[in-house]
DNA sequence: ATGTCTTTGTGAACGCGTGCACAAAGATGG
DNA sequence: CCATCTTTGTGCACGCGTTCACAAAGACAT
């Protein structure tokens, strides 16, 4: 992944395969949806196709976690949900810090996906002296002075870098430093973190750059076929309205 | 990748793979910083440590591009960021619409990376008619009943879609039958689409509940290690209270 | 021109992830 | 209790991606 998938060598998590954890959090936010419209049953087809997967995939990836499906039945949507809720440590509260309140730190404060699913925002951090105090999404915040006290006061493990680039090196060492084990960076530059610390990436201008490459390709085919009347592959999809 | 890889069966684009593709983008970020520094060449090894990848892959990724590199020496710093950014197709303009102007749209709108690498925001779009009219980063936002000439006008192929959960599929269908083929997603909705229109996801919330994963794996071997002095088997976890 | 030294480019092996296809398991009806 | 039908769980094969290790290639000094 996006994004920034390949953050560990290798390492298989107490057996649970990595490719199958980031797909976790998919199926958990599918059988959710099932749960709120009280639908008590899912099999790993309708669950599949809700998920955006394979439904062989799906199977294996609960395989992992234990047997939880009756055969000829499905899946028990409100155990389910207990199940990876649990595997994923989303039973206990995550309280979170994000550091860098400009645009891109402001939206995360204000996103609700982070409360609904066990991650607290702690504390909002800033380096800028006149955006102390200041509210955002409803928490006051502090000045990069506090982060180290910050962190150890809540017993944050977790931390999010929403700075420029030029400042990220630098935060990332002192949460580290003051005890953070896991990051989430949305600065553009590659983190260096001693081994036991785990980074996660999101790149917004990646991804796009990604998806320019892929629209060149089919821009470039395009020309191709349009200029050879006789293709000797026809994999064109025509493309159908939804 | 995260960050939201996965979108495509297994097609490999024109030879190049697509975890390869994924990669470009990091190697031009370094280089174009080595760019600015006026540095003339590169190795493999200095180029790898900067992108924060093994060299041998660094190596194995560009020989798909070519053989750009001179033995004995290294890659000619310019020449390669050309070479990328036509792979990758940079050296062409990008107009990209921006769906949804809330915190999250306002914080992309604003974000540096795009102009500099040849995206341009050719328009923001938002429902609310309240929003009508302002600006947001310079660019004065437009009412969704203007998506479609947007489009057409512009020749705009690629969509940033960050609208509520609920508005996403119906947005999604609307740039998809005015013409976009490229979409990037940061609503937490799996999106479906018709082949040949590539979709890439973002999802904070993801991420975030993957590294909670490895955050209580982490605790559970620390616990575990600190408990058993000698433990016969330890594939059970220890279920700590939430 | 020749030898040495550095660094690229790649052949080959390995491991992970994916998807097919099917047997095992349980529900359900008669 | 038995037959049938549905759906899970998984053995297996295949392909992609990663990494090692080394031969080929060029720079540079003598």
């Amino acid at each position: 992944m996006a994004t920034g998938r390949n953050h560990r060598p290798a390492t298989r998590s107490r057996g649970i395969p990595e490719a199958t954890v980031a797909r976790l959090p998919l199926y958990l936010r599918a059988l959710t949806a099932l749960s709120e419209r009280s639908v008590p049953t899912v099999s790993s087809e309708e669950l599949a196709a809700a998920a955006g997967v394979n439904s062989a995939k799906l199977r294996k990836d609960f395989s992992y976690l234990g047997s939880y499906g009756t055969r000829g039945v499905g899946y028990d949507v409100e155990y389910l949900v207990y199940q990876i809720s649990r595997e994923l440590g989303l039973t206990q509260d995550w309280p979170v810090v994000i550091v860098g309140i400009g645009n891109l730190g402001a939206a995360l404060a204000n996103y609700g996906g982070f409360a609904s699913r066990g991650f607290r925002v702690a504390a909002l951090i800033d380096a800028d002296p006149a955006m102390a105090g200041k509210p955002v999404a409803g928490i006051a915040v502090q000045h990069t002075d506090e982060l180290e006290s910050i962190i150890s006061d809540n017993g944050v493990s977790i931390g999010v870098i929403a700075t420029p680039a030029g400042a990220a090196q630098q935060v990332c060492e002192r949460l580290v430093a003051a005890g953070v084990t896991s990051i989430l960076n949305f600065a553009p530059t590659v983190l260096s973190v001693p081994d036991g610390v785990d980074v996660r990436k999101v790149d917004l201008s990646i991804e796009l750059q990604i998806l320019a490459f892929h629209e060149q390709r089919k821009a470039g085919e395009e020309a191709e076929a349009a200029a050879s009347r006789k293709g000797p592959d026809g994999d064109m999809p025509a493309v159908m309205p939804a």
